[in-house]
DNA sequence: TAGATTGTTAATCGATTAACAATC
DNA sequence: TAGATTGTTAATCGATTAACAATC
């Protein structure tokens, strides 16, 4: 199967939370090439972003790309391979469902570092938003949904509306033929097992955050 | 050590995962809760969720809760069993700086279901925004942030800037006395260690969902 | 060459899952 | 009582860390 051929890489497979580090790099790395360096070792990302060099090396090591001893790793190759594994060179199309101000945030992302998506446009059913443009994207009525992501055969769809009506936009999602959500509301989604489902609720980072500090005081307090 | 007291419940340590899932947990109780049932099985939760019911079992003991066998766990401690774990209950004075989309967004959050953060104000740079009222919460100028954040002994800072202004920012946090800060800036906080950080990026959601979906598609190619 | 760094393999650590006894 | 469910303990699984040989 393909021995011959040194540049091939099997694509493997990366835990998720290497896949959640893998962007972090890929930002680092970014920034770095604007520096003018041609070359970057696993401990000074490691150093950079506070964690382990040899994690990194392990990280990155999924995208096939070989480093040299001393040297380290070609930035820009890195960041191609990274790009390249994520899927953020594809163009990767989306419909944004709610216009909000979450659904705004995400259309300004767009037009600054691009977030691997391309919202082609986005829906919403308000009167104060439809017909508008944000961030260069149109704003049309939740009425054309169905018909427009069937035509265009829109893949991926994100969902930043309040939880009530997440559900009812999910399911209209796959039926138009969307297989992957991206669901920023806090409701949990019951969908079809071969959707792909991520969910982003802010909630659990707070958690984490008070959680955290927390542990932090009583430690102070030595409890 | 208090061993005679029964309801005493030592803090246990969740796990990160766990942490992450708690708020889902709690999610879900308040919901089931207004449908007027007083207990939930986590066989049920599990259903609910997607997820093993050993897990939320698991889950739960951080909490100290006890279910009765077949009956299951009574939705009411629970919730301010997790409420109180997770430290959702005591009033976590917040400031927010940047109050654009994004930072609209999460003083939207706060007026419905609350974050378990109360944001006291928000701060900005713009004249468009300064001097306003977002969700209830005045928008100030960014002078006033270190003198006020001193004054009222702010523990909690959140960055939702452009991620240019973000280390400045968290510099002018800590030395105001913050001790947690949540950011939603796509750059990455060089702090001292003492000091909660919670990096909330968009970037490793879209990582993981394109992942996955690049993987399904794959899956059915059959390579 | 010497030293730093990669990259692989093994060891550890931690989280999830499975098994099962306790119990309502 | 019988059966469902909790909750603990053990087994498995997977990710991180450590060790070290290869190499530039």
């Amino acid at each position: 199967m393909r021995k011959g051929n040194d540049s091939y890489h099997k694509q493997l497979i990366a835990s998720e939370p290497t896949l959640r580090r893998l962007p972090n790099y890929l930002h680092l790395l970014q920034q770095i090439l604007l520096d003018g360096n041609l070359n970057i070792s696993a401990p000074t990302i490691g150093r950079e972003l506070n964690c382990d060099p040899t994690q990194v090396v392990k990280d990155l090591s999924v995208t096939g790309v070989k480093g040299k001893p001393k040297v380290g790793y070609n930035i820009y190759e890195l960041i191609k391979a990274i790009e390249s594994y994520l899927g953020f060179n594809k163009v990767n199309e989306a419909f944004l469902v709610g216009a909000g101000n979450l659904g705004k945030a995400l259309m300004s992302y767009q037009e600054g570092q691009g977030l691997g998506l391309k919202i082609l446009a986005a829906f919403d059913v308000s009167e104060h938003i439809v017909g508008k443009k944000c961030s260069g994207i149109q704003v049309l009525h939740m009425d054309q949904f169905m018909e427009l992501s069937k035509r265009l055969g829109i893949k991926i769809g994100i969902i930043a509306t309040p939880a009530e009506a997440a559900q009812d936009i999910a399911d209209s999602m796959v039926k138009s033929g969307i297989r992957a959500i991206w669901n920023l509301s806090p409701s949990f989604l019951k969908l079809p097992n071969d959707i792909v489902v991520q969910n982003t609720t802010m909630y659990s980072n707070v958690a984490i955050m008070l959680h955290k500090l927390n542990q932090n005081n009583r430690e102070l307090l030595n409890l």
